[in-house]
DNA sequence: AATTAAAATTCCGTTTGATGGAATCCTTAA
DNA sequence: TTAAGGATTCCATCAAACGGAATTTTAATT
């Protein structure tokens, strides 16, 4: 087996300095990465040296460098990201709910982006995360807005596993879940991904995007009453394009 | 001395394989980092393993992988960036030259984004790279746009070195030179950065963000006769946030 | 189907870089 | 001044990375 463990932890350690925002000190870094601190350490030094971390000027602590920029200058979905960010900052706003902009990426939702609900009580899922089609919202949402033979296949193909009491396993159901979700224009989904968790979401195809969605991701309890139906409202309008438009703002 | 090298070996592979288009195969990967056929192997595998790259199925090449994600996920100007690209091609389209985002960090110009000319003349300045700010249009546009006060206590920090042969060295030529960008609303430079290029740049102060700026970085030879002139007078409608706001576009 | 060349992958003995407990050195606060 | 809590360096140990060479796989050609 390979091995290349430094890597690994140079790795994790840029992850977290890029999920904390601001900066960290070395004994945040050690304990949140659970690496001994003279590795850490040596770690943050290297990494500084290559240009990926960097150290404000003034304070002992480390943030993300500035050639961190280098590897995203390759996002393939940074378009989508920019033209879907304004959409879900408004849902955001307007439900103080977590909101996921996913893709489909095979028979896989990968998670792109996220903006957080406030509340104590969220669930985070990290970009770059995958999860299977059929128990999450999101996919839903992404394979019904297939052409129907390929959604047809997808569902031959799929053998379902349970990742929650709560999780669908019949390919019927699912067949038929998907039809319901390309009639209604929008997928849901109950606790059958995350214990707890409810999702609704929509697909773009109507931006030209069939393969992206958004997601409001909601702890079951707190989607009762009318709530969900203005979520399923407001995801269904954002899906259609005839939310305002909202390019340059007044800036200053 | 730390060593950490093959940290350092992963980050240039990452680098190569974000910068390719597409996917690109070991051999390819192995000419291009200059590292030997095992060890680049190695390192392709480990990298996959950990999600940062992925292999198209199917091929037997290699290609960024989905988490990747998670280190854009914390990108500081993701906000200005997607603020500015709209603009940014705009001016590429208009005058097929290249474009460039830059903020600045200290007393330097730091490269976010750029957008390339097609000509096979051309200069290209990755995103983490840094220049002085004193022999750049992007550094003097953004030093310009700082309190006087602010701006004369850089000037004063200021030890300028020679880049190339043009490099103004000065003191007192550097602090007319940004009385005159102040003035004029737009800065230039010819050849003292990288010899043979020209820049004109503005800062985004109108837009809110007086630390950014952007540019386009000519030929020197390419920028005669009345597109000069032209080319401010666009950087200058572009800063005045006058362009035509360019939001939601018809997708279709 | 057989042949072969090119590319990918694995092998494995060598060596180097990574490791982390302990000691030392700064900083900040009292 | 002193003490306390980080940050940094040391260094003996050892595992991990190394890369030339051998092997296997793939794809093209006859």
């Amino acid at each position: 087996m390979s091995a290349v463990t430094a890597v690994g932890k140079a790795f994790s350690m840029l992850e977290f300095l890029v999920a904390t925002e601001r900066s960290a000190t070395l004994a945040e870094a050690t304990q949140m990465t659970r690496l001994p601190k003279p590795t850490a350490h040596r770690l943050l030094r290297a990494l500084q040296k290559l240009g990926y971390v960097s150290r404000p000027p003034g304070t002992r602590s480390y943030s993300m460098g500035p050639r961190l920029a280098r590897l995203q200058a390759g996002d393939a979905h940074a378009h989508v990201k920019a033209l879907a960010r304004p959409a879900m900052a408004k849902l955001h706003q307007r439900f103080n709910e977590t909101v996921n902009l996913g893709m489909l990426s095979g028979r896989e939702v990968l998670y792109l982006e996220y903006q957080a609900t406030s509340h104590a009580l969220r669930i985070v899922l990290r970009p770059g995360d995958k999860d299977p089609y059929y128990c999450t919202a999101l996919g839903r949402a992404m394979v019904s807005a297939l052409p129907l033979e390929d959604c047809e296949r997808i569902i031959e193909a799929t053998h379902p596993k349970r990742q929650t009491p709560k999780t669908l396993l019949a390919k019927s159901s699912l067949r038929s879940l998907l039809g319901a979700v390309r009639k209604n224009g929008f997928a849901e989904e109950h606790g059958e991904s995350v214990d707890g968790i409810s999702c609704l979401a929509v697909h773009l195809g109507q931006w030209g995007y069939p393969q992206y969605a958004i997601s409001l991701a909601v702890p079951t309890p707190r989607l009762k009453g009318k709530i969900r139906m203005q979520m399923v409202k407001a995801l269904k309008i954002l899906a259609s394009g005839d939310a305002a438009p909202s390019g340059f703002r007044k800036l200053s």
